[in-house]
DNA sequence: GTGAAAGCATAGGCAGATCCTTGGGATGAC
DNA sequence: GTCATCCCAAGGATCTGCCTATGCTTTCAC
């Protein structure tokens, strides 16, 4: 079977004329490198080179194969040289899993800061939402996310959580915003609520549905939307109130419904962001910088922890 | 160390997507493509793959390194293609010796028999004349020629004569070619003699001292050239008379000196063409295939034996 | 929920490859 | 002729590659 190893000795042998030079070129002894060429030889089932008494003689074969066994060996040096690239973040891809809201407050800054410190990756931004990418983590598509708690449950996972976002009642209606909103005021509101097809698993929804667990009531939800914009625009517009963590409703209120506003809920809710990534796994150094990176992103907009 | 083994494996994994399924398809048990990859992994010093339970997921850096990996084993698969295309004399070089006369003879020829069977390989005809070919013949440079004999002792080489072709004496003037040259007409003759540098080796000037030995005489070389060209051209033009191989005589009296003719010395003397190579070696099948056409060329100018 | 199947890791053992040292033969320089 | 150089050959130590057997985790079907 061909190896690099023995091209690695014939290109030396071809270049210094001789076993013992190239066995002292490659730090090895003479025999070794002997064996070497009597073994490429072999397997090619061609001579190249005439041994004769003193010194070795390469064949118009070996003139022949020499730019070949200069490219294979060019392109092994080349696959290790892109590993160390890559190890060195200086270059392949980074994916990292981020679901929609936490994506919303700091995903463009994040690539940024990604590119600012290693302009030759590409950078992956993966995830619609907290169950995607969590079952992404469990089937080993992610290496690590950032996502939104409480979520789908944890089992196999290590979840670190950083910071906090207080989930607030956003209204265009200022009678609405007077007071903190009760679960009895909640459960009478007529809502419009984002992320429909995840209504499920999403963070916020979770939070409702807890705080109005013990009234026996359920919020209704006029209107279903799957973007948060979307739903934020049709409040605006006075179709609705809607829930959103603060630092979204920050970001969205005042570029489309400049005279909505929002208060607390009582009790307050808070949703979660974590870092998250499979129990026991050892991270990549791009998995940690992404985490790093991430955290302080998050924790710039929302409370750290 | 990288080995073009663990790159095969690492591919073969990720087209797969699982380690069992490329142990099969590369004939192995699964734990050794497990110890592959684990050895890749070791030497790049980074993670290929995420070992998920079941099956195991390409990394992002996996994705990197795979077209080179891809490159690599491709080079290395041209490195064996050429080694076969060299086998089966598809492509390389083939360099053979033949020293001047002989290729005078039979040299344009034998390269066309080549191309015609081998149309894709280079063609080297080394060797100004026969002393340099069995100096290249004992250094290895050279792997086989045709010589001329008698020459330079062949210590350590395996010498076959295959033709002979009688040296025959050539004169402008009808007067000198009455009868068989004697070794005293010889002696007394006005020469022009080529291959001037190489006067001591030459097998023709070896044969003439040889004939004049016995009496004491030398033969008079009124003028040394180099090429047999201009020898001929001059005895052709009346100044002296030449000594040639018959072959030599045939093929340039008609173009050079139409009017000159050739008469045999008495005894008769001859030139002997024979293949040589070293003693002992293993001739590649480019040399059999030029000793092979070789022969016959010459043996349908020359005398075969 | 539970058992069966799939897939990877680990452990132990065997065969072959790799590498070294020592010694012998051929060649070339003086 | 003598010595130095350079190759091959042989023997032994170590490492690598590959196998089988086994255990663990995940996945899938019932």
């Amino acid at each position: 079977m061909l190896s690099l190893h023995q091209l690695r000795c014939f290109l030396a042998t071809y270049e210094q004329g001789s076993l013992t030079a190239a066995a002292e070129e490659l730090g090895y002894a003479q025999p070794s490198v002997s064996e070497q060429i009597r073994g490429l030889e072999q397997t090619l089932g061609v001579q190249l080179f005439r041994r004769v008494g003193r010194g070795v003689i390469p064949t118009t074969v070996a003139d022949t194969l020499r730019p070949h066994a200069e490219r294979t060996l060019a392109a092994a040096e080349g696959t290790r040289l892109a590993a160390q690239q890559v190890r060195r973040i200086e270059t392949g891809t980074i994916r990292f899993g981020m679901f929609g809201v936490a994506r919303l407050y700091a995903g463009a800054d994040l690539v940024a800061d990604v590119l600012e410190r290693h302009p030759g990756v590409r950078v992956e931004l993966i995830g619609q939402n907290s169950s995607e990418v969590h079952e992404d983590l469990r089937r080993g598509r992610l290496e690590a996310a950032m996502i939104a708690m409480p979520s789908v449950t944890s089992e196999g996972m290590e979840v670190r959580p950083v910071a906090r976002d207080e989930v607030v009642y956003v209204s265009a209606d200022p009678t609405h915003l007077e007071r903190p909103v009760t679960a009895r005021r909640l459960a009478e509101a007529q809502l419009v609520m984002p992320d429909t097809s995840w209504r499920h698993d999403d963070s916020v929804r979770t939070l409702l549905r807890q705080m109005l667990h013990g009234t026996g009531l359920n919020p209704t939800t006029r209107i279903e939307v799957e973007d948060p914009e979307i739903a934020v625009e049709l409040m605006g517009r006075g179709y609705g109130d809607t829930v959103l963590p603060r630092g979204a409703a920050e970001v969205l209120l005042p570029r489309l419904a400049p005279h909505a506003g929002y208060v607390s809920l009582r009790p307050r809710l808070y949703d979660y962001f974590a870092v998250v990534h499979r129990a026991g796994a050892v991270l990549s150094p791009a998995a940690q910088l992404m985490i790093e990176l991430a955290t302080a992103r998050i924790q710039r907009i929302a409370e750290p922890l």
